[in-house]
DNA sequence: CCCTAGCGGTGCT
DNA sequence: AGCACCGCTAGGG
């Protein structure tokens, strides 16, 4: 994996790169354990043109507007059931939202909500596939593992309320 | 607020 | 094969 920083009003993303695309992305903030080293020495070319895909998206993501065509994906880290709810998550456009049980309905596993929270977790390129637009039931915040901070703030910026507890 | 039961997918033994 | 873990949900006290 290539990695390689991506400057923001935001702070300095990593965004990690395999011969097949964008593999991971990494917070500015995220813990020593969560974020990419981009000390270590680049293994493979990486066209420009990705990296530059890369870098408008996440300024674009960061406005709150549509990130327009992204790199290549590697997502190949991901079971089929994670790469499916990863594509669903990838058709919610900014400003909206929906909870892990419409997810789990959309994958017709009614029962898999579950399921979902845990490949939300597991998600390698948040923000570009945004999981922060993903809610508990009846609007309650429900986790991020970017930390709830990042996803209060790309929630308010997109204009989406939601509850910060107790269930209706 | 709490607790419980049930749920599907995943990774480790 | 078993089992413990989860960014969950619904129901009841």
């Amino acid at each position: 994996m290539t990695t390689i920083d991506l400057e923001t009003p935001d702070g300095s993303f990593i965004a990690g790169f395999t011969s097949q695309g964008l593999a991971r992305l990494s917070f500015p903030s995220a813990s020593p354990s969560a974020r990419l080293d981009s000390r270590v020495p680049a293994g493979e070319k990486i066209p420009r043109a990705w990296i530059k895909a890369t870098h408008q998206a996440v300024r674009a993501a960061l406005l709150a507007r549509p990130t327009g065509e992204l790199p290549p994906l590697d997502l190949s880290s991901g079971t089929e059931f994670r790469r499916q709810v990863w594509d669903i998550l990838r058709t919610i456009p900014p400003g909206r939202t929906l909870n892990y049980l419409e997810v789990a309905v959309r994958l017709g596993k009614p029962g898999g909500a579950r399921a979902v929270g845990q490949a939300c977790g597991a998600n390698p390129i948040p923000l570009l596939i945004p999981c922060h637009r993903v809610l508990a039931a009846g609007s309650r915040l429900g986790g991020f593992s970017g930390g709830l901070d990042w996803k209060r703030r790309l929630l308010e910026r997109e204009g989406v309320v939601w509850r910060e507890d107790a269930r209706p």
